[in-house]
DNA sequence: AAACTATATGAACAATCATTCATTTTTATA
DNA sequence: TATAAAAATGAATGATTGTTCATATAGTTT
C-alpha cells in the first residue's frame, strides 16, 4: 500500500463505486453487448479490438435494459462525469459508448470471478 | 447484454460495490502490498504468480491503513461475506489475505485506469 | 411558429450503509 | 483462575444516494 497515492486510492474507488450500481452497471453491460468471456484479462490484440465501439442513444438503453429514460439519464450522467462513457451528438439523439478499453477489462474481469465463483484460486 | 443472466449481473454488482468502499479498497491494497504495476492484466505466468499470498491480521491492517479496529473488522466481515479475501487462523490472531487472483486483476485494471486517464483509447 | 422527439434537470423521498462507541467472545499466558 | 490480547458484535446515527415524478431544454420537421 505503501506506494499508492491517497489521490490514487480516491480515483479507484470512484471508478469502482461508479461501476457497482445496478442500473449503471446494466448500462455498460448493454454498451458491449457481446459476448463478455471475450472481455477477459487478456493483452492479445484480436481481444483489445474487440467489443469496443457500440453506442446506443439514450431511449434504446432504457428500452433494452427496462428502465424509465429519466433514470437512464441520471445514471448516464453519472458515468459520463465519472468519465467511464464517452458522448457523440447527432441531431436530436446522444449516442454513448464506453470509455477505453480499462472499463471493458474491468467488467471483464468482474465477470470472470462471477463465473468461476465456485472454484478456488 | 442478452446473455447475461439476472443473477449473473448482480453478482457482478456485488463484487464492484463490495470493493468500492474506502476502507475496504484499503484493506485490499494493504493486502496486496506491491507494485501494482505487477498486477495488471496480463496472463503471463509471472504476473499470475506475483502478490499473491500477502497475509495480515485485523490490528496490523488497521494500523496500515490508519482506521479503528472495529471498523476493519466491521468490513473485513463484509469482504469475507462477499467472498473477496481469505482467513487463517492461528492462536489470537486472525489472518487475512485476497481471495483468489480475479481480485488482484480487478484492482490492477482500476489502478490502471486511474494511472493512464488523462490518455484516451 | 407550432408541434414533436430526445434528452437533461431539479426536487423530494426512501432506503441503504459506513462509522463510532461500548461491549462481548475467544484464546493464550502468568 | 485471573489478566491480557485480538477480534467480533450490536446498536445508534449521520450522511449518501438511487429512484420517481414533473418539468425544462434543445433540436427537428411540418
Amino acid at each position: 500500500m505503501k506506494d499508492v497515492k491517497t489521490s490514487t486510492i480516491e480515483k479507484m474507488q470512484s471508478l469502482l463505486e461508479t461501476a457497482s450500481d445496478k442500473t449503471r452497471l446494466k448500462i455498460m453491460l448493454a454498451l458491449l453487448d457481446d459476448d463478455l468471456c471475450h472481455c477477459h484479462a487478456c493483452n492479445c490484440s484480436s481481444c483489445q479490438e474487440l467489443n469496443c465501439m457500440i453506442e446506443k442513444c439514450v431511449n434504446d438503453i432504457a428500452n433494452e435494459i427496462g428502465a424509465s429514460q429519466s433514470l437512464v439519464s441520471h445514471q448516464l450522467k453519472v458515468l459520463k462525469d465519472a468519465d467511464l462513457v464517452r458522448t457523440r451528438k447527432e441531431k436530436t439523439k446522444v449516442y454513448y459508448s464506453l470509455k477505453d478499453k480499462h472499463i471493458r477489462l474491468l467488467l471483464g474481469v468482474a465477470y470472470e470471478h462471477v463465473m468461476e465463483e465456485s472454484e478456488n484460486d
